[in-house]
DNA sequence: ACCGGATGCAAGTGGGCGCTTGCATGGGCC
DNA sequence: GGCCCATGCAAGCGCCCACTTGCATCCGGT
């Protein structure tokens, strides 16, 4: 079953490149080094086979789980937050092409599974754990503060390779710096040996 | 020149919806109410009519204008988000069609000169403006602050509509708690009557 | 009244698209 | 060896695309 791998992520990566339209059946045979005909008898058409990839390529993101029992949030956070990052760094093409067309197209694209809405409820249960065990501002609005976090960490996946311009620091600098502001943000405050940064 | 007009908004309208390959100039003809032909005697090709239309799309935002001397931060922020909150949700079909089809035909967009990009800037002279005048933590990174806020403004507006379950708050509320949530992050604390919140 | 420029209309051109068909080929299994 | 399934190859089908051409029409300025 190697070949219809190597199929799927040749589909895959055009769909990133030019989208759902741009992506004609001819390119995907040829970066595959496989035959036309193979790719319709295979998947049947080239929206099933687009469907499969992209799923299959969304499917594939690891979860990334943030403590029960919160324990130094500022490691926590800053770890987790690296993961998710690198994850929309990683898939940025797709997120972006999808994003573009899910007007267009909604049936093939996860929603509610999506990765990032996914790694958006991890969070959001995180920080009421931190809120109930009276580690961040009685007052969080929750909601927004991972609206906050999420959207920080997406934008600056997606657009630094577009916008470089705006990014100065590199990502591994660039995450920690958002994590201590989403710190000061949240009002967090450790039971032992916290740095103020 | 209203006929101009016409077919530049239906142009900027589709393309929204479908994108560049999956805008028609049968499609545009007819939704602006125009023999084809006529697109092809104005503009010449498909492609300078979509880059015009992009280009205009782009331009008509007017800028917003943080003060030059910082009053009432959390009034003069507030303000300027809910600003720019509302540019990016109006526009927030080109946007995002524009970003997934950037890397396909880089040429077609504006970068340094879109409006996110100069409400990025804005923002971050505004920020130097306070942490020169003492009104936030004096080590406060600039570009980090600069790219949470928008980041956080950015991802709203573009995924609110498609990830509804993700936003309980409609956007009335959801910008002040934002903008309350960057203040602590940013450690705004102001010389006249500043309420926590 | 007349002229010229802008527009509509109908038809067509070449090319790329998704997809199908028919046949040759080759490699693993009995 | 003989069979069968997967794949390659070549050709083609109908469709839609961007774009062109030639001609009719209309409308405003002089």
């Amino acid at each position: 079953m190697v070949l219809r791998d190597k199929i799927l992520r040749a589909a895959t990566e055009l769909y990133a490149e030019t989208g759902f339209r741009g992506t004609t059946t001819r390119q995907i045979a040829r970066r595959a080094g496989v035959n036309e005909v193979t790719l319709f008898r295979h998947f049947g058409s080239k929206t099933a086979l687009l469907h499969e990839a992209i799923q299959c390529a969304c499917a594939r993101e690891e979860r990334r789980l943030l403590p029960l029992i919160p324990g130094e949030v500022r490691v926590e956070l800053l770890a987790w937050a690296r993961a998710v990052w690198a994850g929309l760094w990683h898939r940025r093409g797709v997120i972006r092409t999808a994003l573009g067309e899910i007007e267009a197209h909604p049936q093939l694209y996860p929603k509610e599974n999506s990765a990032t809405a996914s790694a958006g409820r991890e969070l959001a249960s995180y920080l009421r754990r931190l809120r109930a065990a009276g580690r961040v501002r009685a007052s969080l609005d929750v909601p927004a503060a991972t609206a906050m976090l999420m959207g920080t960490l997406f934008t600056d996946a997606m657009s630094r390779d577009i916008l470089p311009f705006l990014y100065r620091r590199n990502p591994t600098e660039a995450v920690p710096e958002y994590v201590d502001l989403f710190l000061a943000a949240i009002g967090a405050n450790a039971p032992h040996s916290q740095e103020s940064r």
